[in-house]
DNA sequence: ACTGTTTGTGTAATGTTATAACGTCTGATA
DNA sequence: TATCAGACGTTATAACATTACACAAACAGT
């Protein structure tokens, strides 16, 4: 995948090595978690870890799950859309289900306009069962 | 008001102080800030805190904001309507304000139909710039 | 080539948030 | 009166995150 690989040149090597056990997990993972599977890359410190998190994050790349502590790579190869994604989370598989889509934006839109808030961060993580492990 | 007063007679002494020091302050506020406050009371370990807090909460008296690792008493009186709530942090006062109205649960719902994913809790936190300190 | 700036890195120490594992006490109820 | 549930107290520890300091590579402008 060119765009994926394209994109990767980008990084600094710790960047590198937090996305890469990122884009290989399912769910989302703790920050110390994360040092843990990198640990045999010369990872010592948290702080490694939540530099490269920092950066991810600020590149769209890597969201934060505010009501997990954890982190998820983005779904989308190319999410620009920060801070207009709900999340649905899974109580039973661990998934997360990113949601970028006219019913979020008009939520916000709706709620922007009745409350005379405008949000410049947002954060919509819902938690409950996805389709598959209900009918499983 | 009467009704108030009932209602924290149902609480035990650690729960009704911690409701109390949440009651008099207009943010949110973290377990080790309310224990801080609590000192005077004899409270001296944070589990005193968050025991209280987690009762509080499901009697639906108190939310816990994910993305402040803090608390706040609901602003409705009596806020049976848990999970259904959007908050609206604003960065620069700090105040919190609760929004539950349809605008919310009709996100809520069409999510869900798009999604096929049934939520048993939400967190919607929003932070910014509320309409006060934007004019100001 | 030199200088300053930005960005990334490594390490140690510390700060902040939350829970586990004990044991005790009290009040309701069978 | 036996016992069960709920609240309480205490110590220790787990889990999550940042501050502070030092060094190195990449790069821009003079």
């Amino acid at each position: 995948m060119k765009h994926h690989n394209d994109r990767n040149l980008e990084l600094s090597q710790n960047q590198r090595l937090v996305m890469d056990v990122l884009d290989r997990e399912m769910g989302a993972m703790s920050a110390y978690m994360i040092l843990d599977e990198l640990r045999e890359n010369g990872f010592r410190a948290p702080l490694q870890v939540y530099r490269a998190l920092e950066k991810l994050i600020s590149m769209g790349r890597v969201h934060r799950l505010e009501s997990l502590n954890a982190f998820i790579a983005c779904a989308h190869l190319s999410c620009e859309k920060i801070g207009v994604t709900a999340f649905l989370i899974c109580n039973q598989c661990e998934r997360v289900q990113e949601v970028s889509d006219d019913t979020v934006s008009v939520f916000l839109q709706k709620l922007a306009q009745k409350t005379d808030f405008q949000a410049s961060k947002s954060s919509i993580e819902l938690h409950g069962v996805c389709n598959a492990c209900e009918i499983a």
